[in-house]
DNA sequence: GTTAGCACTCTCCCTTAATGAGTGCTAATG
DNA sequence: CATTAGCACTCATTAAGGGAGAGTGCTAAC
């Protein structure tokens, strides 16, 4: 059996029409809503004909149709008109952007805002990743008893800070001489390629302090460590409520607990390293925990390095072509927007 | 009509059963817990004369009784039995502690994260009040296009940063040379009560770039104006479907909502100055959006300054004996190993 | 002052019945 | 031969009715 024109119409027009009631479609809401004269029986063939080629599902016999992840895969690959943004909103995001905002945090926070207010559905957002950024500056500050705070600025705009202990036998003075020792050696260097070797020349000029330069290299050797360390962004997690299937108690405090377990975003995020949108469907999602949900990300970047990743979750029964354009053009605006700051032309 | 000892009695054990079970609590019950030799009926008068005075109240005519904020504030001032913590969970509590955590940022999400596993409720944690902390280390990083970040370290650990805008006049040795200026300036200074005086000194020797000295200018003052700054941190939000009533799912948006909005929190926290654990109940809270849940807060402070505060919420029917336990105990080990990391002996 | 007894109230839960949307099949139609 | 009208059938949803049970308030006796 082949999928004719009219029933990939079909097809679309129940997509359609599931997106926004998110009841099942029956037979006679097609035949309306497919004004050319087609009965509602000749669609109920087909629609059973779409069942069989598994691009619907019955929740049970008396009910209407409803899209299957196959079936969304085929809407999201060829039927879905792209509707691209509305100038308002497209104005309102540039108006966004060009208010002040001071630290990358806030850049992103906003950037976070913005997609969920705008497509409702959760937004999460990969801060950046911090191999890839060259280190602007390192300092070293006195802090108390037998602390100090290493604070490593990089060309991306993030702060790395971590607190070291250090022997009585250091002075402040070392402290700062020390710094600027490591900022001649490391400035400009890559965070997720730097190497400890020129550091071995210090150690011998502090004979005295090994257990200070061990407690310094451990903690340089964790910030290498970067894993860990990537920030995840969360917004608009309660807009899960707005949609009817989720007004389950249940099932609401499944994906909220579901986003406050960073590990599997983390995880996720890792496979999209490409550039582009990218849709992930339902039961495509390698983590079964996902697989009730769709995922829509796009990578952003500074001056062509990939940073990071932004994306949203919501129900399978997704708006993807609304997601899709906005992803794509946060995605853009982003990076443009960072590139603009950080970049030297 | 007087509260004697037996109403007294009675009181308590409606509310030590209504804590636990959330359920009305009859007269039978009562009679059960209560073993001396006094019926049901005479219960179900004193429980009559309870709900006159204000302590107890029913949902319905043929339903047990349920404490009244005012019940719950006797309970909490005269008759909960303050009961501390297990040795298990103290163990527990300093063995995190012991931990390597080598961020401010770190420490004050293990301490969320612990108080809402022990008391099952939200926590909120206003981090550290900005004009009360010193300046250890100010640094301006170029970081490309006509951008620098302003990056100040505290003696609290804490590290604000700002994007800033430069001419083309303005080198890069200018600018670390201008930071050497700041920090002698600065440094040990209250970020709270920072002159912007000495900075005129500055402004003469760079006659010729006057517009750098005034975005300068700019954003310091804005790093002084700390109210929007501070950092709230939550723990726990979705502790609040383990209670029954929060089944309800507009009831739970409600409180996730509330949690999200987060200029109220600042607001709320702002009250609680003093030390010392405090209990607000129900309706004793002046804002309204907060009236149906129970707040108990604490401070936490660096070498005797009060820094920020603690705070969880959950429904009135709050185990007030375990939670006021442990949030006292929370306060005062944050401190102590605040004060042990930052303050110098 | 205390208590046993009893009528009364109200919620909760189960069963039953009606409603209605939608299907699948059959037979008629162009 | 594809299309369609007609009809019996299925199943979820909703409303109504009817105990059962928990708890109260009142009265009268101790």
């Amino acid at each position: 059996m082949d999928l004719g024109e009219r029933k990939l119409h079909i097809l679309q027009a129940i997509i359609d029409n599931y997106i926004i009631s998110a009841e099942p479609v029956g037979s006679r809401t097609v035949a309306k809503k497919f004004d050319i004269g087609i009965s509602s029986a000749t669609i109920r063939n087909e629609m059973a004909d779409l069942e069989e080629m598994g691009y619907l599902e019955q929740p049970h016999t008396s009910a209407g149709r409803v899209p299957s992840d196959k079936g969304y895969r085929l809407y999201v690959d060829r039927l879905m008109k792209s509707k691209g943004l509305s100038p308002a909103e497209a104005d309102y995001i540039k108006n966004l952007y060009d208010e002040k905002a001071r630290q990358i945090e806030q850049i992103i926070f906003q950037t976070s805002k913005i997609i969920s207010d705008i497509t409702d559905y959760t937004t999460f957002i990969l801060g950046p990743q911090l191999d890839q950024v060259l280190i602007k500056h390192i300092q070293l500050v006195p802090m108390g008893n037998n602390c100090a705070l290493l604070v490593i600025v990089t060309n991306a705009g993030t702060i790395k800070d971590s607190i070291i202990t250090i022997p009585d036998s250091i002075s402040e003075d070392d402290l700062y001489r020390f710094s600027n020792m490591l900022n001649e050696m490391y400035r400009d260097q890559c965070l997720g390629s730097i190497s400890l070797r020129p550091l071995i020349k210090v150690r011998e000029s502090m004979a005295q302090n090994q257990e200070f330069f061990n407690s310094l290299v451990d903690v340089l050797t964790d910030s290498i460590e970067i894993k860990g360390s990537r920030e995840l962004y969360l917004g608009g997690t309660t807009n899960i409520f707005k949609f009817p299937e989720y007004r389950d108690i249940v099932k609401a405090k499944e994906f909220l607990d579901l986003m406050e377990q960073k590990d599997l975003l983390y995880k996720l995020l890792a496979h999209f390293k490409g550039n582009g949108v990218s849709v992930t469907i339902g039961e495509e999602n390698q983590y079964r925990e996902l697989q009730d949900y769709s995922i829509v990300t796009t990578a952003y970047s500074v001056g062509g390095h990939v940073l990071g990743t932004l994306g949203i979750i919501g129900p399978t029964r997704m708006e993807y072509s609304k997601a899709v354009s906005v992803m794509d053009f946060m995605g853009k605006t982003l990076s443009r927007y960072l590139t603009q700051l950080f970049v030297k032309e």
